[in-house]
RNA sequence: CGGGGCGUAGCGCAGUUUGGUAGCGCGCCACGCUUGGGACGUGGAGGUCCCGGGUUCAAAUCCCGGCGCUCCGACCA
């Protein structure tokens, strides 16, 4: 047993201390990740990776249900598709990884590696769309991406990282608003119900939005240190990548017409928001449906019992099996004390601790991640109770982000209190802005907060901008920004 | 891309000021003993001192140049 029996284990810096640390000893801790020997790179490792897996499958299911159908596009793109678009090659130029040579020679035309795809793309449906009878195209893609990033951090912003990219193309130009809109509540849902992430919806300013969109809707999620992170955006691409790819379709009265687009992604950065949003000082803090493991069985087995504890163990194990992912760690070469703190950092959502005395009485001890709570359960009570218990892990978790969010939400009517906001409590404000792009910029030079979306609130505006005292346009929330 | 910090065994570090041929803790391997919040003993393995040049009889240590990680700003999922 250690010698400070009454305190856990240090390896992990405080939030409060250094929350940048914070998060590099988490993700080093619970093994999600290591750094590659590529600058910028990082391995996902299979705890991590099954992160990714459970929130793909989450995301895909609904994909599916919204019609969309999954391709695979090429990783390399001619420098002329690329360049077609300008405002695209303009936005995405400065961190395009270029590939010059194959097989040893050098290549015809330089190969951009896809920072993003809508240029293969919309070169592909050049060719498939012909007719109304064509449309909509709906198709998703699950890809890695690469953006040469000048500042890296393991899942917020790699030089490699993996993500989805729907795109699909439209008859009419409200069809294309739609499914911008609705593929934003499809975010919204997920990140919400899966990831039990609380997040604003709202619009982007022309300054924030997409290279080549007519009009970014966004997903915004606040972290615990206060700075909010963007968890998805979808993209009204209206007709201007149709325009330079020439994509083209008769319509019903042999008309010859442009097709309106959309796309739309969510990327491995969601598990960087998982970590920023429940994880405390001990480390991970996983929502049960995107847990690797649910429940992790610890066996207490003294000598001369240790057999029938072990015995009992498989048993239960091979009986939650049927309701949630379990795993019986028999190691033992760890102690009980050893393995608890190993599953809390790597954020358990349950712990379930069966030793002689609890085999005497018929019953187990559950631990819940969330809240250290203790319980003992009767065995015959256990498969429901674990249901129960991981049910409401789940739903506790996003309220308890949703407050942290709420109680970290400052809605400010003048320039000195956003100021002081934005130097001591940080997270959200809520102000009326007069729309200008030169008050934004002057905003973010001079408090280092940026607007994070317009939200869609029905709620007039009227008075002046918090800012500099024009007249107000439009509701924004405003942050510091991962 | 600017500014700071760091780079020595798998991890965390000492050694660098004042050059003399590498050490500690944890981890790892073997055996024993243990198991209700990171046990203990004995023995053992493990190092291009980030890389490349230079100075020197001699470089982890001094000089020059790279690279990587990290934090803070500018640009971005």
């Amino acid at each position: 047993m250690g010698k400070n029996q009454n305190e856990f284990v240090k390896e992990i810096t405080p939030q409060g201390e250094d929350f940048s640390q914070w998060y590099t000893d988490v993700i080093k801790k619970a093994d999600m990740v290591d750094y590659a020997p590529v600058k910028g790179c990082m391995v996902i490792k299979p705890y991590g990776y099954r992160i990714w897996e459970l929130i793909q499958a989450a995301f895909d299911k609904r994909f599916k249900e919204t019609g969309h159908q999954n391709a695979y596009f090429p990783i390399f793109i001619p420098e002329s598709f690329f360049c077609k678009e300008a405002e695209h090659v303009e936005g995405f130029a400065p961190e395009v990884a270029w590939v010059t040579h194959g097989g040893g020679e050098g290549l015809p035309e330089r190969l951009a590696v896809r920072p993003t795809s809508e240029t293969m793309v919309c070169a592909m449906y050049a060719k498939w769309i012909q007719s109304w009878r064509d449309l909509p195209v709906l198709i998703n893609q699950w890809c890695n991406v690469v953006r040469w990033e000048k500042a890296t951090r393991p899942f917020l912003r790699t030089t490699e990282f993996l993500w989805q990219e729907g795109h699909t193309a439209h008859a009419t130009a409200e069809e294309a608003e739609e499914e911008t809109r609705r593929m934003l509540d499809v975010y919204a849902e997920c990140v919400e119900g899966t990831l039990a992430i609380p997040v604003l919806r709202g619009q982007k300013t022309e300054r924030e939005k997409f290279a080549g969109a007519v009009r970014t809707y966004c997903i915004e999620a606040l972290m615990r240190d206060g700075r909010a992170l963007q968890a998805g955006t979808s993209h009204n691409l209206g007709q201007h990548f149709a325009k330079v790819f020439n994509i083209t379709y008769l319509d019903k009265n042999d008309q010859l017409q442009y097709v309106w687009q959309t796309s739309w992604g969510v990327s491995t950065r969601l598990i960087g928001a998982l970590i920023m949003v429940h994880g405390d000082d001990r480390g991970l803090v996983l929502p049960p449906k995107v847990a690797p493991l649910q429940v992790v069985i610890v066996p207490i087995g003294p000598a001369g019992k240790r057999e029938a504890v072990l015995a009992r163990a498989r048993q239960l194990h091979q009986e939650l099996q049927a309701i949630c992912r379990v795993h019986l760690d028999d190691r033992e070469e760890y102690t009980p004390g050893w393995k608890f703190n190993d599953w809390e950092m790597r954020g358990v959502p349950l712990r379930l601790e069966i030793g002689p005395r609890d085999m005497e009485k018929n019953q187990v001890l559950l631990v819940r991640r969330d809240s250290g709570e203790k319980c003992a359960v009767a065995q015959d009570d256990l498969a429901k109770t674990v249901q129960d218990f991981l049910a409401e892990i789940q739903l506790l978790l996003f309220e308890r982000a949703r407050r942290f969010r709420e109680d970290n939400t400052h809605q400010v009517a003048d320039k000195e209190e956003f100021d002081r906001v934005m130097e001591n409590e940080r997270g959200f404000i809520l102000a009326a802005h007069c729309g200008e792009d030169s008050c934004e910029l002057h905003i973010k030079e001079q408090t280092g907060a940026t607007i994070r979306c317009l939200p869609f609130t029905a709620e007039p505006v009227s008075g002046r901008c918090v800012y500099c005292d024009r007249p107000a346009q439009q509701w924004a929330y405003f942050a510091r920004a991962y």
